[in-house]
DNA sequence: CAATAAATGCACTTCCATTGCACCTATTTT
DNA sequence: AAAATAGGTGCAATGGAAGTGCATTTATTG
């Protein structure tokens, strides 16, 4: 198994203290968090930081954006089958309402969607909101 | 058929000049619109105003929203096909990449979704992202 | 007509996202 | 190793959308 710091770099991305806190702070979350979320682990460093360095990740396709309806962008780290590059191969999120937390079902992949003619599919954006698991006591 | 000003007061919704203008603006729209097309559209009223009005009209489940991954909200009649209320009558949107414009799919309703054991389903947000066939030329 | 309720307009606030610029740090070149 | 360069970080500021409080106008009801 390859270290934090060879898989950012295999990815084209400069290895620094920062970053590889926030790589770690995002690989030990369950849940997509937002800019907010990681602002708050990190009070010392500046929301700007943050903020690009989430944007390196994105670019990078370690990481992926969740528009949960929220209204906040909240990322997550791509796991295994996640592949962000590919676009066939996109999971739904599930969006709590109790607690508001936002995972990936990474497992559950997306059904083919049929659009009229004319319309191109070029990506997919499936969100599911309710209770998740832990809320719902079962 | 009945008018539009009927169609309000059937939905409970005090008939104004204002309200009405609205409403046959978004009437006449093929696509979803955000508060600062309507905004442009009537430049003489207040942002305040539309804001409300709209909110109203969703209250009253004759526009829904749609959160099409823009970040911006945007909002549409409730058509024939559209049961707004029922929710199981979910149907999908589609966000072009090209004109940046949104439209309902109101005919393509969106597929069961099934989720883990634990996590109960409530609402699903289904975008398709691409090209529309006003874009693709086809 | 008076009383009441709702609708509208203005001003302001908040929150998230984003950018410009300066400074610091690391890497590369000579 | 020093200089040059590129990239990372921090501060300040901006912009846009959403939302709220309050005063005023307009409509409805008794």
């Amino acid at each position: 198994m390859q270290t934090k710091e060879q898989l950012l770099e295999s990815k084209d991305i400069r290895v620094t203290a920062m970053r590889l806190l926030i790589y770690k702070f995002l690989a030990q979350k369950q849940v997509a968090v937002t800019l907010s979320d990681i602002e708050n682990a990190f009070e010392k460093a500046d929301r700007t930081t943050l903020y690009r360095t989430v944007k390196t990740f994105e670019e990078k396709a370690i990481v992926h954006q969740i528009d949960d309806g929220t209204g906040i962008t909240k990322y997550a780290l791509c796991e295994k089958g996640c592949n962000c590059e590919i676009e066939t191969d996109l999971h739904l999120h599930f969006h709590c309402n109790n607690c508001n937390e936002t995972v990936c079902l990474t497992e559950h992949k997306i059904p083919q969607i049929k659009v009229p003619n004319g319309f191109i599919s070029e990506d997919i954006n499936l969100v599911v909101k309710g209770i998740c698991d832990k809320c719902s006591g079962q």
